[in-house]
DNA sequence: CCACTAACCTGTAGGC
DNA sequence: TGCCTACAGGTTAGTG
């Protein structure tokens, strides 16, 4: 499910009922989902409030009045949603079609007006996973992460230091969160279109001999921005079960160019979409427009 | 250090 | 209808 499109989505979502609430209980309902939930997680969140609800890639960070920041990844299933809010969309979801077998963190909370709520996390997969820390430097997850993409920091000059001259494919490089942090498998296929250029194209080839950024490069970042700006305005993308903390589903599955239209028309030159598989990974692209 | 594969786990879609 | 296979938005550990 969860790129950085949908991960943004999420936090919209969450953010205005969750700031300022307090949280009153907490239940694991198993010891781990990738891995074992933090140690003490309970005592350690629980009577503290939540101060913002942020991003970083594709991590939400709820931060406390404690000083705690708790870390969610979504891994592929991972999902939100307020069950007891019937004014939220997300009435109309939950459970989701699987029951409540994977429903595995919830929190009871008091929102700032008083009134009760309940947060539950749910992952079929439980390919998501948890972190609590005091600061990000301490956080393995979080160190190391590449440059949030939509940040101002964030160019083709910037792109090229990153990608230097590496051999691996554009593929495998733009889903490495240490070049670029957020994007997943849709949108590198996306951003790649756009920039007009072939998930093959080993990455180096796009440096120059100056250092001074490539027309090439400068099409990717402004591809890669583009795409993730457009997705998080239509919402993020719903395959299967994705929904944002209020249950909405996502639109920008309507507009992808390549991703999951193998045999389709490409909507820039008419060319027949293909598919290819890199590291194991499936790529989509239009082999007439992209170079 | 780099690159690729397998692994983690469950659900769903498609072929027969 | 049922069984089997392939595949799915992510990341990490292991191997060469």
């Amino acid at each position: 499910m969860p790129e950085l499109p949908e991960v943004e989505t999420v936090r919209r979502g969450l953010a205005p009922v969750l700031e300022g609430a307090r949280i009153d209980a907490v239940r694991l309902n198993r010891a781990d989902l990738r891995f074992p939930f933090p140690e003490r997680l309970d005592e350690r969140i629980r009577l503290s409030t939540i101060v913002s609800v942020g991003r970083r890639a594709k991590y939400l960070l709820f931060r406390l009045s404690n000083g705690l920041t708790l870390l969610s990844h979504l891994g592929m299933t991972g999902s939100y949603a307020f069950p007891d809010r019937p004014q939220e969309v997300s009435s109309r979801y939950y459970p989701a079609p699987q029951g409540r077998a994977h429903e595995h963190f919830e929190m009871d909370l008091t929102l700032p007006a008083g009134a009760p709520a309940r947060l539950v996390y749910a992952d079929a997969r439980r390919f998501g996973f948890m972190d609590l820390f005091e600061n990000e430097a301490e956080c393995p997850y979080l160190r190391g992460l590449g440059p949030e993409p939509l940040s101002n920091g964030f160019n083709a000059h910037e792109l090229a230091q990153r990608i230097g001259c590496k051999k691996a494919p554009l593929k495998a490089v733009l889903l490495d969160q240490r070049v670029v942090a957020g994007l997943g498998n849709i949108y590198v296929s996306e951003a790649l279109h756009r920039a007009r250029l072939l998930p093959t194209r080993p990455a180096q080839s796009l440096a120059t001999r100056s250092g001074r950024p490539s027309k090439r490069l400068e099409r990717l970042a402004a591809g890669i921005k583009s795409v993730l700006l457009d997705a998080i305005e239509a919402g993020g993308s719903t395959l299967q079960d994705f929904r944002g903390a209020g249950g909405e589903a996502g639109t920008f599955q309507q507009r992808f160019s390549v991703y999951d239209r193998e045999g389709e028309p490409c909507p820039r030159c008419s060319g027949t979409i293909r598919r290819i598989v890199q590291s194991g990974r499936s790529s989509f692209f239009c082999p007439r427009c992209q170079r």
